[in-house]
DNA sequence: ATGAAAGCGCTAACAG
DNA sequence: CTGTTAGCGCTTTCAT
């Protein structure tokens, strides 16, 4: 029903140059006749006009689209960087298009390149691995990336990630000072990942400014990040351990939901007495009756930060800074 | 770096159209010398070559993009949802665009109109308002459009939703046998969606069925689905009891947030012999130490109704069928 | 003050 | 067996 610029100028019997003018409100200065773009004008209120952004974005070469690649979008953190990006996107007339890679090496591969076959003006990236961010650095067919969330220490790319050290810190402080005696237990996964191993350093360091080290025999590994990897670790640490761990830090929520799941289905509930300490925040961790510390990504900020670095990179303005580093919020149940 | 059709011809020394085929895997049928095939490959795989996708989407008027709208993407079904279309659309050779309405009115208007300009081949709409749907489907540009989840009712439309009524009423039985003489309390919200409408007419009819009679006294509106707004709702019902209530069942999950962070935060804590009844599911909910029933939605059948339903429309396949009703899982914790 | 025309990269119809 | 060409709707440059 809309028209395009060449129907409306047939309409209207005037050349697509004059259409095009009115269209971007420049009659003024290209001088168009008022009695031609009164016409233009009212040719356009009857119809309709809408531009048709693919022949745009042919001649231009460029889409205004941006893509994002996230591993889930049912995990919190990444919904809520999503949200934020896309919202953002939009203001500044970007259109974003959201693909998943449940963290998995090939799907990666394939959505990326899928979204620079659909020629988007822009990427970012949450990378599995390092190889495959460096692969993606070396052929990216000249688009603008920039990975979010996880810094492999590539040199001379752009990243925008949590400051997981400092926030480990935090937490491992805060912990200690309730400990009073007990024993801690560290569960990680997907060791290979650098928030991951930040997390455990920052932790240590943390309880160990306030006098409390954490022993080897003390952090162990699910697996991948996921509610069975956890379920199936707890109960290898409660058979070895012959009950619940007094204070359980987990390095993702899903980890921390298999935990409480095993000793809640296997025994019958959750101790009350068990400090909790989680990366990753859920509104729903404030309702467990346990005392529970979590630190929380600031996904607003890593969003907004993330945002300027690509569109100063499309734009080819000069960056003073290629990586970012936000400090998370320590939040006390 | 990778070349498009008509330069990979030129450094091959033949037409375009020798390359198209057998880049389309056609050597064989329109019988493309062997000689010729094996230089082009060759140019091919030295090159490479990769397909503009906004060139090909302007010649064919189409342009292999779905569009997604879901009010918010931080709610775990809708997350669920999101992602389960996503990977169905990208299996079947669709890339799906999401954007978030927040169920505001204006926003979802603009949103779908952005998508119509990015000329979608067709759309998913989780439709904030009666109004917007019907609007919508007048004013669609050509484009077949499929609902989620909320039924507003219009005649001659294709929606997929959850069958809410059912589902709810499986949710009443289930509690009236728990109640043991204990009064319940429904706490909705956004009252104006058919969703929860059903979901309480359901409940009611549940109840019924064991003998129980939920008054109207009992059924309070929080006003929008939102943490603040259970909190406050809450507040004023301790007030008006005096306690805490014996059972309680909200329309949505973030209403059941604000209600527990309520008692939490006002009262030191839920009482766990608080039955809790709860639309939405979320992995959490088990480890509350309350009985805890949830009605839990079951994202992926709907996803894969609705990619169906939408791909029938897009190829103008007979539909046998507009509306499909999903039945919900009862979830007991 | 307004118009004409080239060209973005692809597809498909047609022409040898 | 292979090549030529029109045209999708837009932007931009150059002519009037």
């Amino acid at each position: 029903m809309a028209k395009s610029i060449d129907e409306i100028a047939k309409l209207a019997g005037v050349s697509v140059t004059s259409v095009r003018l009115v269209i971007n409100g420049q009659d003024k200065k290209y001088r168009i006749s008022e009695k031609t773009r009164a016409r233009i004008q009212s040719i356009i209120d009857e119809h309709g006009y809408y531009i048709n952004q693919t022949a745009r974005s042919l001649k231009l070469q460029k889409t205004q689209t941006l893509g994002l690649v996230v591993p889930r979008l049912t995990n919190p953190f990444f919904s809520q960087l999503t949200e934020a990006l896309e919202i953002r996107c939009r203001e500044c007339g970007y259109q974003l298009i959201t693909v998943c890679s449940r963290d998995e090496a090939e799907l990666e591969k394939q959505v990326v390149e899928n979204l620079i076959y659909r020629s988007v003006d822009g990427l970012f990236v949450t990378s599995s691995y390092r190889e495959r961010q460096s692969e993606l650095m070396e052929n990216n067919h000249g688009k603008p990336v920039v990975f979010l969330d996880r810094d492999f220490g590539t040199p001379d790319i752009a990243v925008v990630s949590t400051n997981n050290l400092d926030g480990a810190k935090l937490l491992g402080r805060k912990m200690a000072r309730q400990l009073e005696g007990r024993n801690l237990t560290f569960m990680g996964a997907d060791d290979w990942l650098p928030t991951i191993q930040d997390r455990l350093e920052g932790l240590k360091a943390g309880l160990k400014e306030e006098g409390y080290s954490l022993l080897d025999k003390n952090v162990l590994y699910a697996g991948r990040i996921s509610r069975s990897h956890g379920y199936q670790k707890m109960a290898e640490l409660y058979k070895s351990l012959g009950r619940a761990p007094e204070a359980l830090v987990t390095s993702a929520l899903p980890v921390l939901e298999g935990c409480l799941e095993y000793l809640k289905k296997e025994h019958g509930g959750i101790p009350h007495d068990m400090l909790i300490g989680s990366f990753d925040d859920h509104a729903m961790l404030g309702f467990l009756p346990n005392k529970v510390f979590s630190v929380r990504q600031n996904a607003t900020e890593l969003a907004l930060e993330a945002y300027r670095i690509l569109e100063a990179k499309i734009l080819k303005e000069e960056l003073e800074q290629q990586k970012r580093v936000i400090m998370p919020d320590l939040i006390t149940y």
